[in-house]
DNA sequence: GTCCGGCATTGATCCGGGTCAAGTCGGCTC
DNA sequence: GAGCCGACTTGACCCGGATCAATGCCGGAC
C-alpha cells in the first residue's frame, strides 16, 4: 500500500490567498530536494501548494535544527535581507508556487490589503516561532512530542488519526531531541494507551483530552 | 556606587524611527513592574525609550521562558490577534513609548514606508526568534551563555566590557537553563581566562575572537 | 561603619535524555 | 516471494545539566 502521506493534501486556509494570489510559477520538487539554500539570494517568496516542506539550519559540526514544517497553503522563505538565512527542502514530493519578491513588494505598495496580509503572515510566523522557543526552552521530551502531534492534528484538521509526514529524524531535529528519544517517547505513550502506532507514519490519538492536558 | 545599568542607555538604530515616530504617550515603569500581561487586550505597540524590558511566558507549573530582551529603540508587544500572548515587564526602570494600534495601522495604511517599516520590524523579530530556536534546540550550555554575552555586546555596541542588565535568573530563563548552570558556566569561562567578572552585572570579554569561534 | 536580605556561587548528588550498539521491521527490487 | 536496505526500535550505559542544599557576598538602610 502506498503511504497516504504523499497523496493527502494538508489544508490551511489563509484568508489572504485571494489578495496575494498572483502569477507565480509553480515548481515541483522531489522528496529531499533542496528548494533554496542558506546563503543564496532570496529572490522569491514561496507557497506550498501540495506536499510538505521543512526549513532548517545546520551548525558547522552537523547539528541540525528544523525551524518549521510547512504544509499546503503555508508561505515560507520570506526574508528581510538579500539572502536566505535558512535552507528549505521538500519533505515529500511537493509543488511550490514561487513569487518574485519584487512583484510581491510592488503589490504590497499598491494595495493596502496585500501589505496587511504580508504583515499578518510574518507576524503569525513569529507567533509560531515563539511557541517553538517555549517548547524548546522549557518543555520535557514527552511534552514536546505530544505538542508536535497535537500541532499536526490541528494543522491537518485531523480528529484523532494522523498521518505524520516527517521522519523520526525530522521530528527529533524540530524538537531538539534525538531520534532515539522520539522513538522511545512514542512507544511509551503507546504503552500508556494514549496513542496507537499502527504504522510508523500513522498515529492515532486515543485520548486527545488527556494529551492536551499534558501540555496545557 | 550606583550600578551603571540603570543609567546607561542602550542604543539601537532602527532606520524607521523617523517613519514610525508619532505622538505616543511615554510612560515610566519601575524595575519588575508589569507593562502588559498575557491575555490582556493588545491596544498598544510599545517602544523602549530607555531602560530594558523582558517579554516572557509562564507555564502552569511556573516554568518561565523569556522570549526576548528589549533595549532602547526596540519595539515590542506587536500582536496579530486581539490579546497579548506574552507578558512584558521592566527589567530595570524604563521609559516606554506607547503607540495606539489603531493609530499605527492608520499610518501604515496611509504611508507605504510606514507599512514597510512595520513589516521589517516584525520580520527582524522573526529572525531573532529563529536564532533563539537554534540556540535552544541544538546548543550546549556554554554555547548558549557565550551567545548571549556576544549578543549583548553587539546590541549595546560594547567592545569588550559589558554591563549585563539582567539577573542570572533572567539569563537562565532566556537560555532554557537553570540559574546554577549559568553561574557555573560563567565561572568556568572565567577560569579559562575567556572572560572576567569584576562584578555580578559586569562582564569583560577577554578573548572575543575565541568566544566567537566557540559559537560559530 | 554594621547589619540585613536577596542574589549569586559552590558543592554533592541525581536523572532525563544522549550515545553507542544491536536488533527488527516494513517497503521495494527483482 | 526472497532478499536487501534504510528507517525505526530497543537495550545498556553515560554524561550534561537539574536539583537540593549550604555558603558567600554585595548593596542598601540606618
Amino acid at each position: 500500500m502506498l503511504s497516504p502521506i504523499r497523496t493527502k493534501t494538508f489544508e490551511t486556509d489563509h484568508a489572504f490567498d485571494g489578495v496575494l494570489a498572483m502569477p507565480g510559477a509553480c515548481m515541483r520538487f522531489a522528496r529531499d530536494e533542496e528548494i533554496f539554500g542558506e546563503g543564496e539570494a532570496a529572490e522569491y517568496v514561496y507557497q506550498v501548494i501540495s506536499g510538505a516542506v521543512r526549513t532548517y539550519r545546520i551548525l558547522r559540526d552537523g547539528r541540525r535544527q528544523i525551524d518549521e514544517f510547512h504544509f499546503a497553503g503555508d508561505y515560507f522563505g520570506i526574508e528581510v535581507g538579500e539572502t536566505h538565512r535558512i535552507t528549505a527542502e521538500a519533505m515529500a514530493d511537493a509543488s511550490v508556487r514561487m513569487i518574485r519578491r519584487g512583484a510581491l513588494s510592488d503589490l504590497a505598495a499598491q494595495r493596502g490589503d496585500a501589505a496587511r496580509a504580508l504583515l499578518r503572515l510574518t507576524a503569525e510566523g513569529l507567533q509560531r516561532c515563539q511557541d517553538h522557543v517555549l517548547m524548546l526552552g522549557r518543555r520535557s521530551a514527552v511534552e514536546r512530542v505530544i505538542g508536535l502531534l497535537l500541532d499536526i492534528a490541528v494543522r491537518t484538521r485531523a480528529e484523532s488519526e494522523l498521518d505524520v509526514p516527517m521522519s523520526r529524524q525530522d521530528m527529533a531535529d524540530y524538537l531538539g531531541l534525538t531520534i532515539e528519544t522520539v522513538s522511545r517517547t512514542l512507544t511509551s505513550l503507546q504503552d500508556e494507551g494514549l496513542i496507537a502506532l499502527p504504522t510508523v507514519r500513522h498515529v492515532v490519538l486515543k485520548d486527545r483530552r488527556a494529551l492536551e492536558r499534558m501540555v496545557a
